[in-house]
DNA sequence: ATCGTAGAATCGTTCAACAATCCCACAAAA
DNA sequence: TTTTGTGGGATTGTTGAACGATTCTACGAT
């Protein structure tokens, strides 16, 4: 049944448009495109060989996931986050994650463990200096708190904010150290979860998330 | 001041897309294109004089906003949330405005007056047997509520849920009632915040979501 | 150095066309 | 009767070209 639902995603795959911004958006992520750069339309649809028209769709897409800005008359613009940016998203996150995390005794057993299971790899690679990962892995975590809700809206909502967080990283030159230094964080989190204590989980989440926005907001302000 | 940044926010409203969009939102919202609806590119293009792409523009515009749903290779249609969407609806909402909630103490005072105004006027307005706007006057309090973060990501995410919620209510055929039912919610829990015991009105809102969706996703599943 | 202006570059929008896909009705077969 | 092809017709997906409107750039005047 699986493998029918997946066929099934794939055929939807169809439209031009989504691909473009499908390899767009990698293309952001990984800093190829770096934040602030301007995208023609006439140099990238020449390039990727679709009309004008089909970019711009493709645009529409990525500037709904606030991966790219749209200024009226000048043209899209990879996003990047300024300091207040930052604050915006991290008190987005501080209610999201907050309120998420505080389910933590009213959801299914898979829904805890999707939690727990990122960072259990994540501290496995750290004792074998093994950093590859952990920047994916810190953002499995925080999906699998928000996951603890059972929205898909809340779960979409906020893979946009830490895609505007990936820019934020990138534009203070600091996209694998950042996770690795909160690693530690999670860590504690999930004990005191484990523990029971669901209220001191909470807690450590906002200092991590109190620490999290100063440094990257000051790194941001200091560029 | 105020006067520059207004004129400003209307010169940046060009777009002819965002102009059809608009129009189209508020068709929608009014009930005039009812749920399931699907929305021709001929026939509406024709009718505003528009052509297929700035059309299918403004329709991107309104999916991100979840008015619109598309369906590749067979149009948009008005969106027809199901009881499904209320139940994701309402998760998303417990964690946003509780989460919100929770931040009473931490806020401004303009902050927390957005949250009581609307509640005010509205039994102003009831107590003189004056029901006209009480939706409005209901999602406002809402918006308050999610405003205590101070996240414009937040509240533009909420306005979306709101949006999808209003649609809801219109498969369900209780536009008006829906929100004078709730009412006394709000006002008990305006009462709670001034008295100080912002865990009892945390828990008061909890019951107005659980009464509520049960309420509108029975409505629905009946339909 | 500041300001204004002409020209180039780019975006916003429209139009026409064709391929790809979906829908619907009708006929054939079980 | 129900199911299963199988057409044709309608609609969407995508392209390319075109032109007015807006922005950017560079050059020259003050």
């Amino acid at each position: 049944m699986s493998t029918l639902a997946q066929s099934k995603s794939d055929l939807e795959r169809a439209s031009t448009a989504q691909k473009v911004a499908d390899m767009l958006r990698e293309r952001v992520l990984d800093g190829e495109l770096e934040p602030g750069l301007r995208l023609s339309e006439e140099a990238i649809g020449g390039a990727l060989g679709v009309s004008r028209n089909t970019l711009r769709e493709a645009f529409r897409l990525l500037t709904r996931d606030r991966i790219l800005v749209h200024e009226h008359s000048r043209g899209v613009f990879v996003r990047r986050p300024t300091s207040e940016d930052v604050c915006d998203l991290y008190a987005a996150r501080r209610v999201i994650e907050g309120g998420s995390l505080r389910l933590w005794n009213d959801v299914t057993e898979a829904q805890r463990e999707a939690v727990r299971a990122p960072v259990r790899q994540a501290v496995a690679r750290a004792e074998k200096n093994d950093f590859s990962k952990t920047g994916s892995a810190n953002i499995q975590f925080h999906r699998g708190i928000v996951g603890l809700a059972g929205s898909v809206r809340l779960s979409d909502e906020s893979d946009r904010l830490f895609a505007e967080l990936m820019l934020a990283f990138r534009v203070a030159r600091e996209v694998d150290a950042f996770h690795r230094t909160y690693l530690p964080w999670n860590r504690r989190i999930v004990e005191l979860l484990n523990k029971g204590t669901v209220d001191e989980a909470v807690g450590q989440l906002d200092e991590y998330f109190d620490a999290a926005e100063q440094d990257l907001a000051s790194r941001l302000t200091a560029d």
